[in-house]
DNA sequence: ATATCCATGTAACGTGTTACATGATTGT
DNA sequence: ACAATCATGTAACACGTTACATGGATAT
């Protein structure tokens, strides 16, 4: 039940349309909980019949924009759902499958695969760096908001320097 | 579409029944593909009637133990899919969904779950440690297989670690 | 025999993915 | 006016989760 509190998120840190989420999703929460706009738009219907958010103005003919905003009962859930307790979920990662695979099968060989997913994740982390350089500058004093907003980064960067290196241990050991 | 090729690999391991996958999905592949007993059976029928895989024996009452063996045509899927170029999916991780909600709501303290999570990715290591040292003892020479499955086990062991250094990390920051 | 457990399933629902459709907006 | 693009959706299906049901095996 992650992708309505992403949106509650995402709309409480500033009020949008379907589409400008989407395009949000695509390049900051969606790092962490992506989402096409079709799962967007979908949430965003069961959230408004919820009444968690509302559409600012009346409904309008089809294809044209919505904006939306969260009501406090969307604001109260976020936080019901924020402090619950729930336990982290495994990785289900499908390169490890492919690796068993590869040991049971004998004539497979996924070096190739493993040297373009260090590529992938190097670029990966060449974004992350990007970002972080860009909102969170070295000396630059951080408030509460921004201090969780960089651990979330943080987090990004630790995973894709984790794949890095275990890519390169794995290529130079196998 | 990992599941069925996941099922694939663990009876390539070795054939067995339904349940008995259920079981080493919960303590071997699925520590990296999780999957429940219903997700199971209902793929197992579909590699069925694939002719991918097939029961010994004749279909008796339900209930009773049926037996499944991976045909050539499984082996075959296997190794094509395995060998199919497929990107890294990201994280999608709920924790860092919560932390930029608590970021934007303000009154919301993850420091206990941080800590919670902590200590089950500090159980998890310690359950993947304990593997490394049965399976793979120092010292022990490493064929190809287990060579690889070693890898699996090592790319889980760098996530713990990862997520471990992060928690330490952010609860000393935040 | 009957209570208990185990293996095999069904049902319902929520979530994620892909392909496609329709009305509005913009540029020329 | 027309084409191209954008915003909003629909439809269909695959995958994941939870709850429950039924037949066989086992123990007392």
């Amino acid at each position: 039940m992650s992708l309505p509190h992403a949106i509650l998120t995402s709309l409480l840190e500033k009020p949008c349309t379907g589409a400008e989420l989407a395009r949000r999703f695509d390049k900051s929460l969606g790092y962490f909980w992506p989402a096409t706009h079709q799962q967007i738009y979908r949430e965003l219907g069961k959230l408004e019949e919820a009444g968690l958010i509302a559409a600012r103005g009346l409904a309008t003919a089809r294809g044209s924009q919505r904006h939306f905003d969260v009501q406090a009962a969307g604001r109260a859930e976020l936080e019901r759902w924020s402090l619950a307790a729930a336990d982290p979920r495994p990785v289900r990662d499908a390169l490890l499958v492919r690796l068993r695979a590869a040991a049971v099968l004998g004539t497979v060989d996924l070096g190739g695969e493993i040297r373009r997913h260090r590529q992938l994740h190097a670029q990966t982390l060449e974004r992350y760096r990007a970002i972080e350089e860009r909102d969170f500058p070295p000396g630059s004093a951080l408030d509460t908001a921004s201090g969780l907003r960089r651990a979330v980064l943080l987090a990004g960067i630790a995973f894709e320097e984790s794949w890095l290196a275990w890519c390169a241990e794995t290529l130079a050991t196998g």
